[in-house]
RNA sequence: GGAGGGGUUCCCGAGUGGCCAAAGGGAUCAGACUGUAAAUCUGACGGCAGCGCCUUCGGAGGUUCGAAUCCUCCCCCCUCCA
């Protein structure tokens, strides 16, 4: 707050949505303690002790100054006994509810509800219940791409999605793949957040319009090529593939830099086309051309 | 000329009688990455088609059931003294 919040801080004015911290008590599940209160764990940084509270992750977001906020949720494991997943979802939604209570509604910010229920359809039928019932500015599918099949997340997406209302924004959290943003917003998806892009650019896996290009192969090693010839972002339209196979093998940042520029670029088009393809009524073709284009 | 140290698989570098195709690192090659503990992690890495065999530790001999490791001679490199 004292440096004006996020939009300023990072001269942004475009739309931000700021996580609760719900995956990080998951992805620190060692660390992390969870009770009816909130979640203790200790800093994978210097091991300090910090507590986080549905209130608390409301606070520090209302601080931010995020457009959209994300209640604190419970992230579960794959697989996981019925037993745990209903507890967890009712947690869930118990936490869901004191975000929403002590949500400052004054501030403009929104707050999504995030649907738990792991891979039984009943429970997420149940979470869904549970969160409408609260009320919230849009809705989240947790809780998926955690080691399930595809089919299954697929499956659980489409499920989850049809039990939303449809003027509200339904968004899959962590997901995913070029393949899974086709097939979650052919199952009615609208939002997507997800490290693929940005990780995988900085380890050396490039998105192209004919699948994936592992930059750092001996294969690009002369070649003139741009990562994608029907790319033009920035890295495309400048350097070729044999110069950025030489960046990141140099382990020099300016690999991380214009690999992640790429696939971010990739994504943006990714969704800018999708959304171009629906207002033309032509989304089944759009992704039946999408897997066409595939070359493995 | 004298004294000492050293040459190991692509590179650096352990190993000083059997458990050694030989630690570890690098390089190389390949793979993984899904609400970011991740410029990270995993695997392969002498040859051949298998727990097997073949070739390898500067070179040539020798000792031994068995040597990268011990002995002899030779070649090369480094340091110090003159």
């Amino acid at each position: 707050r004292e440096f004006g919040g996020l939009h300023k801080f990072m001269n942004w004015d475009r739309p931000i949505l700021t996580d609760s911290g719900g995956f990080q008590i998951f992805s620190l599940k060692d660390l992390a303690k969870i009770t009816e209160e909130g979640a203790t764990f200790n800093s994978h940084l210097d091991g300090s002790k910090h507590f986080l509270s549905p209130e608390k992750a409301i606070e520090i977001q209302e601080s931010l100054g995020s457009d959209i906020m994300m209640v604190l949720d419970t992230c579960i494991p794959y697989p996981a006994t019925e037993k745990d997943v209903i507890d967890a979802t009712h947690l869930t939604s118990r936490w869901a509810k004191r975000c929403r209570d002590i949500q400052n509604r004054d501030t403009g910010q929104l707050l999504f509800g995030i649907v738990q229920g792991g891979m039984y359809p009943h429970l997420r039928e149940m979470a869904v219940d549970q969160l409408l019932e609260i009320g919230f500015d849009g809705y989240a599918l947790g809780g998926l791409s955690v080691g399930e099949p595809q089919a299954e997340m697929y499956d659980l997406t489409e499920h989850g999605a049809a039990l939303l209302p449809k003027e509200y924004a339904k968004y899959v959290m962590g997901v995913g793949t070029p393949q899974d943003l086709v097939e979650c917003v052919y199952r009615g998806v609208d939002m997507f957040d997800c490290v693929m892009p940005t990780r995988n650019a900085r380890n050396g896996m490039l998105f192209t319009s004919k699948g994936r290009l592992v930059i750092k192969n001996a294969r690009y090693r002369t070649d003139p090529l741009p990562i994608d010839e029907n790319c033009d972002c920035y890295t495309c339209r400048n350097f070729s593939r044999a110069y950025l196979r030489h960046l990141h093998v140099s382990r020099e940042i300016l690999s991380c830099h214009l690999n992640t520029l790429h696939n971010l670029h990739y994504y943006v088009k990714l969704m800018t086309d999708i959304r171009q393809a629906i207002d033309e009524d032509r989304f089944p073709e759009f992704r039946r051309a999408f897997y066409a284009q595939q070359e493995q």
